[in-house]
RNA sequence: GGGCUCUUAGCUCAGUUGGUAGAGCGCCUCGUUUACACCGAGGAUGCCGGGGGUUCGAGUCCCUCAGGGCCCACCA
């Protein structure tokens, strides 16, 4: 250990600007941050983090930059405690984002029907939105297709890790994980079929949410309301008596799929007409008038058509009633050539139905007013109104619920027993801050439906089962590969005991086309990334994880589900702590988002602010709660670019009073300590102490802010008052003010470091070997403050203030001054006559702090 | 309609078990000092959303009202 490897030369105008990349590098070669395995295994315990893994196909705003900040300060602190690091990184690249970004890109779109190209060459590289219109997307082959969606994925991953590695995120990248990827892909797959074969997991033909434009089902997770244009239309219904019955619809189009009408149990209007029955209009067929608490008197006539399916209350309706199912739209959103109700029509109706057939909902709407008020059974002018509607929240159409075959699996919804133990589970982890635990319950609580996964797309895990085809080619039996096989694709790969030329032929077999829902992979992000089955060694140290960190906007799909899934698989918690992030807000307190067209991109606000200002913006705001952010006026990022540069400064100005060796342990910082005689500097580390204290206990309890807060503010104390009192004692070769001073930004540094990891770093390369991250965290032992430093500053402004009074530079010497303040102060009269340049000082006791009098010199010419 | 959360200086926010209202920014004044001009020093600024209650004492606890935000429910 020579002196010259042990410290870099100090320079002269230290800086921010390059601190990113240089450090960035150097902690990359030296593996700063990998996770020591053998350390780990001996210690026996891990600080396992489970990383929200970025949809790779999106692009990073602002919010990323401070969830992800968040999650890095615990795991910078427990690093700094000797804690293992378990940091990994995943990237969420499989699913619908990343097609619909790779047509646009591309220019193409997936057709499985077309066979694969080799050296396929798209159409088109780097389109967006404008560039490619659905129409003109060439189709290509599936494999074509997926291949196009790797290489994106991989463009796309790579300036990811880009910036986390610019804003400095303590991520150990040799622990990458792609939610595409093999392993992600295997452990998705032995996921789903110990769910299978625990009954968890099973297959029903229901009633389901669906995206016409994406052709696919979509879960209750995923679902988005949106306020829409719509018209009440006021239709009669006819009595076998010639009576009528009006009803309110915002959806008249779906009439020949009414099966019954219904009114609440209570309502006196309709209680006389329950169990008898009414003709619909146009279309004749009768249907029954039944009673359901879920019909709600104040709505339009307080009486509704039930229709399969206009809505979810609709499928409620159609299970509890044991109603028939009458579908009339397809997959694609348009009315079903035959309606599947067509014999009972009219001849009439058969008639109106050929209207229909064919058509859009938009279309089949005017399409059946036309009728309506051709047939006299409109009644007046549609009455315009808005409602909520749900949309999926990546489309841009309604979603319609068709009848579909689907996987589920169980998620307590139907199972009372399985949510009480997710209930349970949610009260064994300790929430950050502890009231989002209640947005948790409320989604168990509220859920209505077993949890959907299968997906009718392509860039995904595909669903890992095959069906025996009949004699007449129709699905029987689920064949199951064996849990090595993994992964397959049952659309290439053949089921055991199966030949690739039996594919599709009447007794052979055919593959799942599915794939999983993105969530159904994402929920084993602990699995995944800690290598579930396959390296156990290593699974039995991280799992459970210590730490999920992550959005609350994603608690009731990521969190939830990942809770779900471990308590299936494992019976345990995932992890035992969970940090919740808050949104970020524009200055309007809109919460930013895409289609508000209100994001930030961080990637310009780091080039502009730097690292450590970004982060230190992030750090101010607690866990849980929104931060506001203008782009226009980003303050908060100058206090932080400040606080960095000020470090840079203060520790050089320290450093230049000695030799600049530092401390880099805490014996060694003892020994230093025994230097320390002036009650002033023993009094300044004792406040230091208590400091110390107050950050480890706000840090132990993922209160980074609270941690940050009060390291800043003794930090200006320190430059403001006590460095400036101590100068002239340290220019004059001072022992112990030198060791204070040294020991200070030593302990000061480390508290920073989570915060501003550059600044520290840079700073802490002057005078010590190795890096300020795998220092230990600082632990200060000292008597109680004996209130000396407050004292002292206080009077300190008392004389700065006198002479501001007099419009004095601060220079100014002072020829006598009487000051009163409690005894303790005269401990520290040569510091004050030093900074004040105070000839004379008479110290008078009282427990007012003031200066009572104060004589200037003539300013110098 | 239900749940959670917030409302403190012009702005962004702290304010631990109840004990004299805080910080930063901005603003005003001063300062050209050998750590720092991406600087330093000093100063002004409050019906703590409204109204009740508990208490010797309430920003803090309870009730209530109002207004933001988020989530869920609400598609007739």
């Amino acid at each position: 250990m020579t002196s010259a490897s042990r410290s870099a030369a100090i320079p002269e105008k230290p800086a921010l600007e390059g601190l990113e990349p240089k450090w960035a590098d150097i902690w990359e070669q030296q593996g700063t941050y990998r996770f020591d395995r053998a350390a780990a295994l001996s210690a026996g315990s891990a600080f396992s983090i489970d990383t929200p893994p970025p949809t790779a196909s999106g692009s990073l705003h602002i919010g990323h930059v401070f969830s992800y900040t968040h999650m890095d300060l615990a795991a910078r602190f427990h690093r700094m405690r000797g804690e293992h690091i378990f940091y990994p990184m995943g990237w969420d690249d499989n699913g619908l984002p990343t097609e619909r970004r790779v047509q646009n890109y591309y220019g193409v779109r997936c057709d499985p029907t077309l066979p694969y190209v080799e050296g396929y060459v798209p159409p088109l590289e780097g389109g967006d939105n404008s560039s490619s219109k659905a129409a003109d997307q060439v189709p290509i082959s599936r494999r074509n297709f997926i291949e196009l969606c790797e290489r994106l994925t991989i463009e796309d991953e790579r300036q990811f890790e880009d910036l986390w590695r610019a804003m400095g995120l303590s991520v150990d990248w040799s622990l990458t994980y792609r939610t595409i990827g093999v392993e992600a892909q295997t452990v998705a797959q032995r996921a789903f079929l110990r769910n299978l074969a625990r009954g968890e997991a099973y297959q029903a033909e229901a009633p389901t949410l669906w995206d016409i434009t994406f052709r696919t089902a979509v879960a209750q997770a995923e679902l988005e309301d949106k306020e829409q244009p719509a018209a009440y239309h006021a239709v009669t219904f006819h009595q076998a008596d010639g009576g009528t019955i009006e009803i309110a619809t915002t959806r008249p189009e779906l009439l020949p799929a009414c099966v019954a009408l219904v009114a609440h149990p209570d309502d006196e209007r309709y209680q006389h007409l329950f169990g008898t029955t009414v003709t619909t209009p146009l279309f004749g067929v009768e249907v029954p008038i039944v009673a359901h608490r879920l019909a709600q008197k104040d709505k339009g006539t307080g009486i509704a058509m039930i229709c399969t399916f206009g809505d979810v209350t609709d499928v409620v309706w159609w299970r509890e009633l044991d109603l028939p199912n009458r579908t009339v739209l397809g997959r694609d959103g348009r009315f079903l050539d035959e309606a599947p109700a067509g014999e009972l029509f009219t001849d009439a109706g058969r008639a109106a139905y050929a209207e229909l057939a064919g058509k859009t909902v938009f279309s089949a709407k005017a399409a059946t007013v036309e009728l309506l008020r051709a047939s006299g059974d409109l009644i007046g002018d549609p009455k315009p109104t808005t409602h909520a509607v749900k949309f999926f929240e990546k489309g841009d159409k309604p979603l319609e619920i068709v009848s579909t075959r689907q996987w589920y699996i169980a998620n307590g919804a139907r199972d009372e027993k399985l949510r009480d133990r997710l209930l349970d589970a949610g009260r064994q982890i300790d929430f950050h801050p502890d009231f989002m635990r209640v947005r948790y319950e409320n989604w168990v609580g509220g859920l209505t439906g077993d949890w959907l996964i299968s997906r009718q797309r392509f860039f995904g895990v595909p669903i890992p089962v095959w069906y025996h085809l009949d004699a007449d080619g129709e699905r029987g039996d689920v064949i199951i590969p064996d849990e090595h096989a993994l992964p397959v694709d049952p659309s290439t790969d053949v089921p055991p005991g199966f030949t690739e030329t039996q594919r599709g032929v009447p007794g052979g077999f055919e593959g799942d086309h599915d794939i999983m829902d993105t969530w159904s992979t994402s929920s084993l992000t602990p699995q995944i990334a800690g290598g579930w089955e396959s390296d156990p060694e290593l699974f039995g140290l991280v799992f459970p994880y210590s730490l999920r960190s992550q959005g609350q906007d994603i608690i009731r799909t990521w969190l939830f589900s990942t809770v779900l899934r471990a308590q299936l698989e494992h019976g345990s918690i995932p992890w035992t702590n969970a940090g919740i992030s808050g949104f970020i807000v524009d200055p309007d307190r809109k919460k930013m988002s895409k289609s508000k067209g209100n994001v930030v991109t961080p990637g310009a606000i780091l080039d502009e602010h730097g690292a450590d200002a970004v982060r230190y913006w992030a750090a101010s705001s607690r866990l849980g709660t929104d931060a506001a952010f203008d782009p226009q006026n980003p303050k908060q990022m100058k206090i932080g670019r400040r606080l960095a540069i000020k470090v840079l400064n203060a520790a050089k100005f320290v450093y230049s009073f000695g030799d600049g060796r530092g401390l880099s342990s805490a014996a060694e910082g003892d020994a230093y300590r025994n230097h320390v005689t002036n009650p002033l500097d023993v009094d300044m580390l004792a406040v230091l102490a208590d400091v110390v204290r107050q950050a480890t206990t706000a840090y132990e309890a993922f209160d980074h802010a609270r941690a940050l807060e009060v390291t800043e503010q003794f930090f200006w104390t320190f430059c403001d008052d006590y460095l400036e009192l101590v100068k002239e004692r340290a220019y004059a070769g001072d022992g112990s003010s030198v060791a204070a001073l040294r020991l200070a930004i030593d302990v000061m540094l480390r508290l920073l470091a989570p915060v501003l990891p550059f600044a520290t770093e840079e700073v802490w390369s002057w005078t010590h070997e190795g890096s300020v991250h795998t220092a230990a965290w600082p632990i200060l032992e000292a008597e109680a403050p004996r209130g000396l430093l407050p004292a002292v500053s206080a009077a300190l402004i008392g004389i700065r203030r006198a002479k501001t009074e007099a419009q004095a530079s601060q220079k100014t010497e002072v020829i006598s001054a009487t000051l009163a303040g409690p005894a303790i102060l005269a401990d520290a009269a040569d510091d004050l006559k030093a900074v004040g340049r105070i000839a004379q000082l008479e110290l008078v006791e009282s427990d007012e702090i003031e200066v009572r009098s104060i004589e200037l010199a003539e300013a110098p010419a």
